[in-house]
DNA sequence: ATGATTTGTAGAACATATTCTACAGCGGTT
DNA sequence: AACCGCTGTAGAATATGTTCTACAAATCAT
């Protein structure tokens, strides 16, 4: 069976409705890939020890935290290892975060068939794959540093934490999370609010929703 | 083709994965059912206008919106159609809101596929689907009466330190303001999240965000 | 290449928030 | 009239969060 052997993708997402939409696509593309899915963390790792896998589809949110330093594990285990980001959150706001962290493709969620199979497509010809509103970000961003919104103003780990704050994490849950000090979150706390120019959860809550 | 007209399934969700992905599991479920897909109100609207719906799967969250007050316009439209929301939100904030809105089922997106047909067999064969999760607050909000709109079951004080707590009041503020000491506003803020069945500030945020 | 800034991290002292308990007044029930 | 739960209020002990300071590593700007 499988005379030629084909590529081999690892769907990453914590909801498996979500990964069984994605392996549908896959397969209409590439009929006789191997497709293997993961649901956190753990198995996404475990996965990539035991396969070489040569697309892994990353979600960003999982239940045990953002997927932003799994990044650099996945590149440690497979350097050869191509990531495209496909994620619900808006691509104006952590596109540009995941590629510096070394995905190579960012596809939003709201995207219809085609937008996906380009996506795939692009990944796995050209080995990348962005929308022209990232190419265009990511020109701006090299001609003006002028952030286009707020949010861009925080670093990757401050971000993390205002996440966990607006899911309505306290400091010490924070603390235990990340493996990080209370008094550490303290001043991701006031650095992010100080960028943000405001004092208070309420409104770092409204500026997340506002932008995103 | 398809001698025994079955089932149609509408399937209503911003992202087309998902569509595919639920799509899939309902032809495991009723291989000759008729699957619609929908990807914003609109959609829908128009989807309920043209053909008669057993099962309308629905998410919360749209680009124009949350499917609240959809609810209501669906069963205008077919008073016979069953709703289950499919939401990735948490279901001890939302379910009794939107059952009470009129659908009459509710799953998690985290649930794993056994889960989802489960609920899929659920609503068509007795028309509801809901986890002990949910049972069991609708078993409380019946036993003590409580008013669907939980503003309502804060008192008058209750209330007035809710609203400057999501306008980002901090205690020591609030006990200026209201001239009251901080631990009146602590034993309020306690009473306030018990009643509401939440335990931080972000989900008070949220439940008043639902209410207005 | 080098000095300046940002980022990720904490310790210690201090400030704020929570918990647990309590109690008096009010309104409804028996 | 006596009881009950709900409301508005606190004190004290405890837990949690903030500030101020600091420092090394990474990144940026010149």
């Amino acid at each position: 069976m499988n005379p030629k052997p084909t590529h081999t993708f690892l769907i990453a997402d914590d909801h498996s409705v979500v990964r069984q939409g994605v392996s549908l696509l896959i397969r209409e593309l590439f009929f006789n890939a191997q497709i293997l899915q993961a649901g956190s963390f753990k198995e996404i790792l475990a996965t990539l020890k035991l396969h070489p896998i040569d697309l892994l589809i990353l979600d960003i949110s999982f239940p045990d935290g953002n997927s932003l330093n799994l990044i650099s594990q996945a590149k440690a285990l497979q350097p050869e290892i191509k990531i495209l980001i496909f994620s619900a959150y808006d691509e104006n706001l952590y596109a540009l975060r995941y590629l510096n962290a070394g995905a190579s493709g960012y596809l939003n969620k709201g995207c219809n068939e085609e937008e996906m199979k380009q996506a795939l497509r692009g990944m796995m010809v050209s080995g990348k794959y962005i929308t022209q509103n990232i190419k265009d970000q990511i020109l701006d961003s090299y001609i003006s540093k002028k952030p286009l919104n707020p949010l861009e103003l925080l670093s990757d780990r401050e971000v993390e934490v205002a996440r966990l704050l607006i899911k309505g994490f306290g400091n010490m849950e924070i603390s235990e999370t990340l493996k990080i000090k209370k008094s550490t979150v303290s001043t991701f706390k006031n650095r992010i609010f100080e960028k943000l120019s405001i004092d208070n959860l309420a409104d770092l809550i409204d500026l997340f929703q506002l932008y995103s």
